[in-house]
DNA sequence: CTGAAAGCGCTTACAG
DNA sequence: CTGAAAGCGCTTACAG
């Protein structure tokens, strides 16, 4: 069952009686052609079962159409939102969007990146791995490749960035916490290698000392990104002679670790101590009771970060500006009454 | 910032003194080059900062090393898993995968593939949209292109299928229920638009008639395939002359949704209403009680699947066994306590 | 072991 | 408006 011979423009050409550049035209969209011929062509086209050639075309063009989007983590749905966001608007904009997954592993993606530069691409986004050095995306840039960073940043690089604005996001959700009576803080989760650790701290550490926090009464445990970091960061910080009463948690899994962390020593999370995530992914909502977290809104980032990339190829450049999106603190039940006034607030409904 | 002219091949030649076909032999590797000569190669190629023009390549070779993967929905992590697995034996067997994401809509679908071919991919694995048509791969299959369909099969098609053994894993988990004393059981959620429903209910119905359960007793209530689905069954079916006492689901959002609803109702999931899910979410082990869930190895059907794709190319075939993957009922505490004893059995751990 | 030449399927000036 | 010709960057027989 092999494949017949594949149509090319110049079975079209003879098919439909006119020249292989004729066929190409019309193959462009371009006005210069007879309606009439454009017609005839186009029936050829059908009738040969043709399929275009994009590889001859962009070695032709010396520049193609399809671009890269280098995710660093398929399989969390929060990365898998920003590249859904991406592949709408490219596609809508003709241009063909890869998107390859690295795994979170620097090497895969120095793989994927040759890979995809092998393929010709018009442009990079890329979120990159934890990791990556500084220099691994230097020689792109040399080449004069349109790259944006999506999500995350690489310290000192000059790329420009599509990412929330996560130390605002921080001291909003500490913020709350402090309104809501809380005196001796945690920060749960994360560390330092990655530059969003950095800000959502700063944003931690910038709200405790605005609201009059003292600095020991804000600690910060490190631990991994996940259900189980959670879990060890609330042992810990119960383990200590004055432990904190609420935590603000890297992100929602950590969150979701730290709740049932709570629930296995019988504390009840929200009432005995008050937990908000970051991401606010979908399960935040669902689940027991219900998380507050810092929504962060991936698709639309996504969106964004495909729109700096349309213009940069535009205008043949590899500078835009950065751009922080908003974010939003969705207050749901997970850090509890008011422990000032001790008094239950009225339930309300998340603040979307 | 313009890019520098890229170096050729033909750049290299001069710069390393021999011809351009001596290149090219070295950068396939063949073993014809004197190895002083391919060091003097290959230190050219460095210094001219060389990168491989694949499309130029293929163009001639007139077969491509790059193979599409067409996910139905890649922010579904079930998906993304599936997707994830088939990456990892492609990008070490040389092969460069591209994923693409149909969002569920055929029409989405249409383009992607449209996309792929004039990528010139040399094969593809595709999970296809819901509502795709039974003949939107026609055309491909008559072109000779290899394909494969993951996790989901089309009605009708000869095309290979890489799927779970859902049949098995519905009787498995009926099975567990009628086990543990129910005797009027309901499956939950999913419609008949899908052939993974068939399949799935196809189990349930033959483990109620194998286990000497009534036909009457056996109820099937279709709805969406998310959490709202989940709770809009609980809800019609609580409200029967005769409930259920248990559901089987079609998927673990739907039993999220279900348990959800019961607790709306005050009802405790396990004890009050016993739920299964199906796809062992990762959520499902967290969940408030731990959910029993069917086990289905996504990523572990995308290695397989591009096992298969692998050998059909290399084979130069259309054809391949359609493969079924094991599947493994993990039981977790939604299904409460034995009815038949009402003696609460000593906890276990997810059998995994 | 290495080189000269043709050709993969397109696009792009350039004529007409 | 349409055609003839060159060329994009490779690989592949074919000589030597």
């Amino acid at each position: 069952m092999a494949s017949r011979a594949k149509a090319t423009i110049f079975d079209i050409a003879r098919e439909a009686g006119v020249s292989k550049s004729t066929v190409s035209l019309v193959l462009q969209g371009s006005g210069l052609i007879r309606p009439e011929t454009a017609v005839k062509v186009r029936k050829a086209i059908e009738d040969v079962g043709y399929v275009y050639n994009r590889g001859a075309a962009n070695l032709r063009k010396a520049h193609s159409n399809v671009i890269g989007m280098v995710i660093n983590d398929l399989t969390n749905p929060f990365f898998a939102e920003l590249a859904v966001g991406m592949e709408r608007v490219f596609q809508s904009a003709g241009i063909v969007p890869f998107i390859a997954n690295t795994a979170e592993n620097p090497v895969r993606q120095e793989e994927v990146l040759k890979s995809l530069m092998e393929q010709g691409v018009a442009g990079l986004i890329v979120s990159p791995a934890r990791g990556t050095t500084p220099g691994a995306f230097r020689r792109l840039e040399i080449a004069g490749l349109p790259i944006a960073f999506a999500m995350r940043r690489l310290p000192e690089s000059r790329i420009p960035v599509i990412a929330p604005d996560n130390h605002r996001g921080a001291y909003l959700a500490t913020a709350h916490l402090v309104g809501k009576g809380h005196r001796r803080l945690a920060f749960f989760g994360g560390s330092s290698d990655l530059v969003v650790y950095h800000e959502r701290l700063g944003g931690f550490r910038e709200a405790c000392e605005t609201l009059g926090i003292d600095a020991r009464d804000a600690l910060i445990i490190e631990g991994e990104t996940n259900r189980k970091g959670g879990m060890a960061c609330l042992e810990t910080s119960l383990a200590m002679a004055e432990p904190p009463t609420a935590a603000l948690c890297f992100n929602d899994a950590v969150a979701f670790g730290v709740m049932l962390a709570l629930r296995k020593r019988g504390l009840e999370p929200g009432p005995d101590f008050a937990v908000v995530g970051f991401d606010d992914v979908v399960e935040a909502e669902h689940y027991m009771p219900p998380l507050t977290s810092v929504a962060v809104d991936s698709a639309g980032l996504g969106e964004r970060a495909a729109h700096v990339m349309i213009k940069m190829i535009q205008s043949r450049t590899t500078r835009a500006e950065d751009h922080i999106g908003a974010v939003n603190l969705v207050v749901r039940e997970s850090c509890g009454p008011d422990r000032r006034t001790q008094k239950r607030p009225a339930p309300t409904g998340a603040a979307t």
